[in-house]
DNA sequence: GATTTAATCGAACGAACGTTCGATCGCCAT
DNA sequence: ATGGCGATCGAACGTTCGTTCGATTAAATC
């Protein structure tokens, strides 16, 4: 599947292994700022090759097709960002500040990636068949996980609220992908800033309806409610 | 620019115009959904003129080329968004319910539009030249209209609150313009539902930050936080 | 030192794309 | 009738694309 395998036999092919991650992410990393830059389709693998130096047929040593390289981005993409929201959730506890780390990860891992981060934002329908199945699944556990906190965080402060959970995290979630499109984290707000605003909003929106009679008055304001189902797809 | 220039000088020939738009219309409309199913790039003309029964030359008898297509497609799109939010808040003067107004006209036309609201929000980078800059100038305008009503709702409810207003901002259009990635107003809860959900959530969200001290101390938690201007961007 | 294997490249292939060309048909005004 | 024009089409043109092929060099293995 991909475009070499291990050969663990000795310490050279060790190094070699290691030349050849580094020579890989690198020409991800170039593959990644001309997608961002162009969308995935515009980006050809003339461009990439330009970019990185390496020739054309060069690249097709590392990946057998230009929908492998994407999937590739996307796949460690989204695995680090999972990972590294499962890292600083350790030994977090209360539901609030579960939220408020969520939040402040997703912003941090955007701002130090942001090319991979837009190409992942952007470009979720590209892939088909197994690798996007595959890409899908690790989206869902990040999404999973951000829905458990949010699940939390409404049985421990608005237990009674009428509110869309589904809704719910896909307005955060909407608020986060859109990022790419207008946050320069050089030259706006910090990360920290916009962080700390977006989790606050967030959170006392929640609380807020949680605090007038069940959350009901507040909600249904002028339009009959219906209580149908949580909608059917998700991300 | 259009493919052809008007010829009011008869009743017959405003008739044949009448049909000429019609026909227009009915491309635009399968150009649009392609566009939504496919992206850009990948909707082929061929696969448009598949669409609607004319063949591959026809096409060009109502647009110079597939980017001019696209333009259009936005350009009325974009315009009828705009026009309708007016309409909607003619006569509306509390800023609360202005803002529920613009949320509720947003959803409602998203879910009679669907794929020209996905269009919209997906190819918001792939025109270019005068094109582009057209486009910019209305998406501009509608939100310059959306952050005025979010100006007016924070001096009046939360003079003192240190919220970024752009941030504000365009976290409710990350909302609103993710939506056509998760919501099927078919299968899910009605628009007046999200629509409520939403407005509320946001409204109270700002809210309840002016409440606590002057909106510093809820929002600045566990990290320091710097007072630099709004991000540079606007969409 | 011989042999295999990884890494790289220039050149080319076949397909798909946006667009154009020239011709045809039907309608309206002269 | 006839000339002009809007509308439409099949066929083709030139370009760009992703991908493959065969050859060449460098390094690792025996």
């Amino acid at each position: 599947m991909f475009g070499r395998q291990a050969t663990l036999h000795s310490r050279a092919s060790s190094d070699a292994r290691e030349g050849y991650e580094q020579r890989l992410g690198h020409i991800l990393a170039a593959a990644c700022g001309a997608i961002a830059r162009l969308g995935y389709e515009r980006a050809s693998m003339r461009a990439v090759a330009k970019a990185t130096g390496v020739s054309l047929a060069g690249l097709y040593h590392y990946f057998d097709s230009k929908e492998k390289m994407l999937f590739l981005i996307q796949f460690r993409t989204f695995s680090a960002l999972h990972q590294n929201l499962l890292e600083k959730l350790h030994g977090v506890m209360d539901s609030e500040e579960q939220l408020r780390v969520m939040i402040r990860a997703h912003l941090s891992y955007f701002a130090a990636n942001m090319d991979a981060l837009k190409v992942c934002s952007h470009e979720l329908d590209t892939l088909s068949g197994s690798a996007y199945e595959q890409t899908r699944d690790i989206r869902r556990e990040y999404y999973a996980l951000t829905r458990s906190i949010i699940e939390r965080l409404l049985d421990a402060h608005a237990p009674g609220a009428s509110l869309d959970r589904h809704v719910l995290t896909m307005s955060l979630f909407g608020t986060l992908n859109w990022l790419y499109r207008w946050y320069d984290p050089a030259g706006g707000p910090s990360v920290a800033t916009v962080s700390n605003q977006i989790a606050s909003q967030f959170l006392h929106g929640i609380y807020h309806l949680a605090d007038t009679a069940d959350g009901a008055a507040a909600n249904a304001r002028g339009l009959p409610r219906d209580a149908s189902q949580a909608a059917a797809r998700t991300p």
